[in-house]
DNA sequence: TCAATGTATCGACAGCTGTCGATGGAGTCA
DNA sequence: TGACTCCATCGACAGCTGTCGATACATTGA
Protein backbone atom coordinates (compact mmCIF):
# COMPACT_ATOMS: atom_id res chain seq x y z
CA UNK A 1 0.00 0.00 0.00
CA UNK A 2 2.35 2.96 -1.16
CA UNK A 3 1.08 6.20 -1.99
CA UNK A 4 -0.93 7.42 -4.93
CA UNK A 5 0.76 8.96 -7.22
CA UNK A 6 -0.31 12.14 -8.06
CA UNK A 7 -1.35 12.53 -11.47
CA UNK A 8 -3.42 15.69 -11.57
CA UNK A 9 -0.79 17.61 -9.64
CA UNK A 10 1.54 16.88 -12.35
CA UNK A 11 0.93 16.01 -15.37
CA UNK A 12 -1.19 18.40 -18.35
CA UNK A 13 -1.61 16.62 -21.66
CA UNK A 14 0.62 14.50 -23.23
CA UNK A 15 0.87 16.61 -26.20
CA UNK A 16 0.82 19.71 -24.87
CA UNK A 17 4.41 20.60 -23.51
CA UNK A 18 7.89 18.58 -23.28
CA UNK A 19 7.51 15.94 -20.20
CA UNK A 20 9.90 16.82 -17.40
CA UNK A 21 11.35 13.68 -15.93
CA UNK A 22 9.82 13.53 -12.88
CA UNK A 23 6.31 13.83 -14.16
CA UNK A 24 7.32 11.06 -16.89
CA UNK A 25 8.16 8.43 -14.01
CA UNK A 26 4.96 9.39 -12.03
CA UNK A 27 2.66 8.65 -15.43
CA UNK A 28 4.63 5.77 -16.27
CA UNK A 29 4.26 3.98 -13.46
CA UNK A 30 0.09 5.13 -13.83
CA UNK A 31 0.17 3.23 -17.32
CA UNK A 32 2.31 0.36 -16.02
CA UNK A 33 -0.33 -0.33 -13.28
CA UNK A 34 -2.93 -0.28 -17.12
CA UNK A 35 -0.18 -2.58 -19.02
CA UNK A 36 -1.04 -6.34 -18.44
CA UNK A 37 -4.05 -8.27 -19.48
CA UNK A 38 -5.01 -9.83 -15.78
CA UNK A 39 -4.63 -6.85 -14.24
CA UNK A 40 -7.35 -5.43 -16.92
CA UNK A 41 -9.79 -8.22 -16.79
CA UNK A 42 -10.11 -7.46 -12.96
CA UNK A 43 -10.43 -3.80 -13.55
CA UNK A 44 -13.41 -5.05 -16.16
CA UNK A 45 -14.81 -7.67 -13.70
CA UNK A 46 -14.94 -5.60 -11.15
CA UNK A 47 -16.91 -2.59 -12.68
CA UNK A 48 -19.19 -5.08 -14.32
CA UNK A 49 -20.18 -6.89 -10.92
CA UNK A 50 -23.36 -5.79 -9.00
CA UNK A 51 -22.84 -2.66 -7.56
CA UNK A 52 -19.48 -2.11 -9.39
CA UNK A 53 -17.95 -4.08 -6.32
CA UNK A 54 -16.63 -7.45 -6.09
CA UNK A 55 -14.66 -9.97 -3.55
CA UNK A 56 -11.54 -10.79 -4.19
CA UNK A 57 -11.93 -14.37 -3.65
CA UNK A 58 -14.63 -14.64 -6.85
CA UNK A 59 -12.09 -12.69 -9.24
CA UNK A 60 -9.76 -15.99 -8.74
CA UNK A 61 -11.81 -18.43 -10.81
CA UNK A 62 -12.93 -16.11 -13.27
CA UNK A 63 -9.16 -14.85 -14.71
CA UNK A 64 -7.84 -18.62 -13.92
CA UNK A 65 -4.62 -17.10 -11.77
CA UNK A 66 -3.37 -17.90 -8.03
CA UNK A 67 -4.97 -16.55 -5.25
CA UNK A 68 -1.52 -14.83 -4.45
CA UNK A 69 -1.47 -13.76 -8.06
CA UNK A 70 -4.85 -11.81 -8.06
CA UNK A 71 -4.17 -10.39 -4.39
CA UNK A 72 -0.73 -9.35 -6.15
CA UNK A 73 -2.56 -7.31 -8.98
CA UNK A 74 -5.27 -6.00 -6.80
CA UNK A 75 -2.52 -4.45 -4.92
CA UNK A 76 -1.09 -2.84 -7.91
CA UNK A 77 -4.38 -1.42 -9.31
CA UNK A 78 -4.77 0.03 -5.92
CA UNK A 79 -1.71 1.44 -5.39
CA UNK A 80 -2.33 2.90 -9.05
CA UNK A 81 -5.26 4.30 -7.45
CA UNK A 82 -7.56 2.74 -9.92
CA UNK A 83 -9.33 0.75 -7.46
CA UNK A 84 -10.18 0.98 -3.43
CA UNK A 85 -10.21 -1.84 -1.01
CA UNK A 86 -12.41 -2.11 1.76
CA UNK A 87 -11.98 -4.90 4.58
CA UNK A 88 -15.19 -6.13 5.35
CA UNK A 89 -15.76 -8.76 7.68
CA UNK A 90 -13.21 -11.92 6.38
CA UNK A 91 -13.26 -10.61 2.77
CA UNK A 92 -11.79 -7.37 0.68
CA UNK A 93 -14.44 -5.42 -1.51
CA UNK A 94 -12.81 -4.10 -4.13
CA UNK A 95 -14.37 -1.07 -6.17
CA UNK A 96 -13.50 0.87 -9.48
CA UNK A 97 -12.27 4.69 -9.13
CA UNK A 98 -13.63 6.13 -12.37
CA UNK A 99 -12.07 9.81 -11.48
CA UNK A 100 -8.89 7.65 -11.53
CA UNK A 101 -9.20 6.77 -15.32
CA UNK A 102 -10.79 10.14 -16.38
CA UNK A 103 -7.59 11.40 -15.00
CA UNK A 104 -5.60 9.54 -17.29
CA UNK A 105 -7.63 9.92 -20.05
CA UNK A 106 -7.46 13.81 -19.31
CA UNK A 107 -3.47 13.25 -19.99
CA UNK A 108 -4.03 11.33 -23.81
CA UNK A 109 -6.40 14.40 -24.91
CA UNK A 110 -4.96 15.75 -28.07
CA UNK B 1 7.63 -3.45 -37.70
CA UNK B 2 5.28 -5.58 -36.14
CA UNK B 3 1.94 -5.01 -36.83
CA UNK B 4 -0.47 -2.79 -35.02
CA UNK B 5 -2.77 -3.98 -32.38
CA UNK B 6 -6.08 -3.54 -33.56
CA UNK B 7 -7.98 -1.69 -30.66
CA UNK B 8 -10.62 -0.16 -32.70
CA UNK B 9 -12.06 -3.92 -33.46
CA UNK B 10 -11.60 -5.28 -30.56
CA UNK B 11 -12.04 -3.50 -27.60
CA UNK B 12 -15.31 -1.72 -25.94
CA UNK B 13 -14.65 0.71 -22.97
CA UNK B 14 -13.01 -0.72 -20.24
CA UNK B 15 -16.09 -0.39 -17.50
CA UNK B 16 -18.76 -1.18 -19.70
CA UNK B 17 -18.16 -5.05 -19.84
CA UNK B 18 -16.26 -7.83 -19.13
CA UNK B 19 -12.90 -8.53 -21.05
CA UNK B 20 -12.16 -11.64 -22.51
CA UNK B 21 -8.39 -12.78 -22.41
CA UNK B 22 -7.67 -11.94 -26.76
CA UNK B 23 -9.06 -8.09 -26.16
CA UNK B 24 -7.04 -7.93 -22.88
CA UNK B 25 -3.72 -8.84 -24.45
CA UNK B 26 -4.60 -6.61 -27.63
CA UNK B 27 -5.17 -3.61 -24.79
CA UNK B 28 -2.37 -4.03 -22.37
CA UNK B 29 0.19 -4.22 -25.30
CA UNK B 30 -0.53 -0.93 -26.30
CA UNK B 31 -0.59 0.26 -22.89
CA UNK B 32 2.81 -0.93 -22.39
CA UNK B 33 3.72 1.07 -25.05
CA UNK B 34 2.94 4.08 -22.45
CA UNK B 35 4.10 2.29 -19.82
CA UNK B 36 8.11 3.59 -19.84
CA UNK B 37 9.21 7.71 -19.10
CA UNK B 38 11.36 7.77 -21.56
CA UNK B 39 8.71 6.77 -24.57
CA UNK B 40 6.00 8.94 -22.69
CA UNK B 41 9.02 12.11 -22.72
CA UNK B 42 9.72 11.06 -26.14
CA UNK B 43 5.87 11.11 -27.24
CA UNK B 44 5.82 14.90 -25.91
CA UNK B 45 9.11 15.46 -27.45
CA UNK B 46 7.79 14.88 -31.16
CA UNK B 47 3.93 16.58 -30.33
CA UNK B 48 5.83 19.25 -29.75
CA UNK B 49 8.68 19.84 -32.15
CA UNK B 50 8.16 22.50 -35.24
CA UNK B 51 4.96 20.71 -37.08
CA UNK B 52 4.83 18.12 -34.77
CA UNK B 53 7.51 15.86 -36.74
CA UNK B 54 11.33 15.21 -35.09
CA UNK B 55 14.06 13.66 -36.33
CA UNK B 56 15.88 10.85 -34.51
CA UNK B 57 18.86 12.33 -34.03
CA UNK B 58 17.50 15.48 -32.40
CA UNK B 59 15.40 13.19 -29.74
CA UNK B 60 19.16 11.44 -28.04
CA UNK B 61 20.33 14.35 -26.33
CA UNK B 62 17.10 15.65 -24.83
CA UNK B 63 16.48 12.01 -23.14
CA UNK B 64 19.60 11.57 -22.57
CA UNK B 65 19.72 8.13 -23.76
CA UNK B 66 21.94 6.17 -26.49
CA UNK B 67 21.01 6.23 -30.26
CA UNK B 68 20.57 2.46 -29.85
CA UNK B 69 17.95 2.77 -27.01
CA UNK B 70 16.40 5.68 -28.43
CA UNK B 71 15.92 3.79 -31.87
CA UNK B 72 14.56 0.95 -29.53
CA UNK B 73 11.57 2.78 -28.20
CA UNK B 74 10.82 4.52 -31.01
CA UNK B 75 10.72 1.47 -32.94
CA UNK B 76 8.04 0.46 -29.48
CA UNK B 77 6.17 3.15 -30.38
CA UNK B 78 5.77 2.81 -34.32
CA UNK B 79 4.93 -0.56 -33.20
CA UNK B 80 1.97 0.54 -31.04
CA UNK B 81 0.56 2.66 -33.51
CA UNK B 82 1.48 6.19 -31.67
CA UNK B 83 4.05 6.90 -34.12
CA UNK B 84 4.92 7.18 -37.71
CA UNK B 85 8.39 6.46 -38.87
CA UNK B 86 9.04 8.30 -42.07
CA UNK B 87 12.38 7.92 -43.73
CA UNK B 88 13.62 11.12 -46.00
CA UNK B 89 17.05 10.93 -46.82
CA UNK B 90 19.45 9.64 -44.40
CA UNK B 91 17.42 10.37 -41.40
CA UNK B 92 13.49 9.34 -39.93
CA UNK B 93 11.18 11.70 -39.26
CA UNK B 94 8.95 10.42 -36.51
CA UNK B 95 5.06 11.70 -36.45
CA UNK B 96 2.64 11.37 -33.46
CA UNK B 97 -0.50 9.75 -34.50
CA UNK B 98 -3.60 11.49 -32.37
CA UNK B 99 -6.11 9.32 -33.42
CA UNK B 100 -4.44 6.38 -31.88
CA UNK B 101 -4.30 8.08 -28.83
CA UNK B 102 -7.78 9.03 -28.76
CA UNK B 103 -8.60 5.26 -29.54
CA UNK B 104 -7.39 4.65 -25.98
CA UNK B 105 -9.38 7.14 -24.22
CA UNK B 106 -12.27 5.61 -25.57
CA UNK B 107 -11.15 2.52 -23.76
CA UNK B 108 -10.78 4.24 -20.32
CA UNK B 109 -14.06 5.97 -20.70
CA UNK B 110 -16.15 5.26 -17.97
C1' DT C 1 34.86 5.56 -55.01
C1' DC C 2 35.53 6.93 -50.42
C1' DA C 3 34.52 9.24 -46.13
C1' DA C 4 30.96 10.80 -43.14
C1' DT C 5 26.50 10.51 -40.95
C1' DG C 6 21.94 8.71 -39.34
C1' DT C 7 19.67 4.20 -38.13
C1' DA C 8 18.95 -0.47 -37.19
C1' DT C 9 20.52 -4.70 -35.34
C1' DC C 10 23.22 -7.80 -32.41
C1' DG C 11 24.97 -9.57 -28.12
C1' DA C 12 25.15 -9.06 -23.46
C1' DC C 13 23.73 -7.96 -18.96
C1' DA C 14 21.22 -6.22 -14.88
C1' DG C 15 16.84 -5.36 -13.06
C1' DC C 16 12.09 -5.77 -13.02
C1' DT C 17 7.76 -8.56 -13.21
C1' DG C 18 4.33 -12.22 -13.32
C1' DT C 19 3.61 -16.48 -11.36
C1' DC C 20 3.04 -20.07 -7.89
C1' DG C 21 3.45 -23.03 -3.54
C1' DA C 22 3.98 -22.53 1.20
C1' DT C 23 3.13 -20.10 5.20
C1' DG C 24 1.12 -17.01 8.51
C1' DG C 25 -2.20 -13.60 10.14
C1' DA C 26 -6.95 -12.06 10.76
C1' DG C 27 -11.72 -12.63 11.09
C1' DT C 28 -16.00 -15.65 11.62
C1' DC C 29 -18.77 -19.01 13.59
C1' DA C 30 -19.88 -22.98 16.20
C1' DT D 1 -11.32 -22.32 22.23
C1' DG D 2 -10.87 -24.42 17.84
C1' DA D 3 -11.84 -25.18 13.02
C1' DC D 4 -12.49 -22.82 8.89
C1' DT D 5 -12.05 -19.17 5.36
C1' DC D 6 -10.11 -15.13 3.12
C1' DC D 7 -6.18 -12.64 2.32
C1' DA D 8 -1.19 -10.92 2.40
C1' DT D 9 3.52 -12.01 2.44
C1' DC D 10 7.67 -14.71 1.50
C1' DG D 11 10.89 -17.17 -1.34
C1' DA D 12 11.90 -18.74 -5.66
C1' DC D 13 12.12 -18.89 -10.48
C1' DA D 14 11.54 -17.98 -15.46
C1' DG D 15 10.81 -14.53 -18.79
C1' DC D 16 10.64 -9.98 -20.28
C1' DT D 17 12.68 -5.30 -20.78
C1' DG D 18 15.66 -1.26 -20.77
C1' DT D 19 20.19 -0.21 -21.58
C1' DC D 20 24.62 0.19 -23.96
C1' DG D 21 28.88 -0.79 -26.88
C1' DA D 22 30.03 -2.70 -31.10
C1' DT D 23 28.86 -3.40 -35.59
C1' DA D 24 26.57 -3.32 -40.04
C1' DC D 25 23.60 -1.03 -43.32
C1' DA D 26 22.05 2.96 -46.08
C1' DT D 27 22.32 7.45 -47.81
C1' DT D 28 24.65 11.60 -48.94
C1' DG D 29 28.23 14.41 -50.69
C1' DA D 30 32.88 15.26 -52.09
Amino acid sequence: MKRIATIEECCPPLLSAALDEPDAEVLASAFKALADPVRLRLLSLIAAAPEGTACSCDLEEPVGKSQPTVSHHLSVLADAGLITKVKVGRWVNCTVVPARLEQLRNVLRA
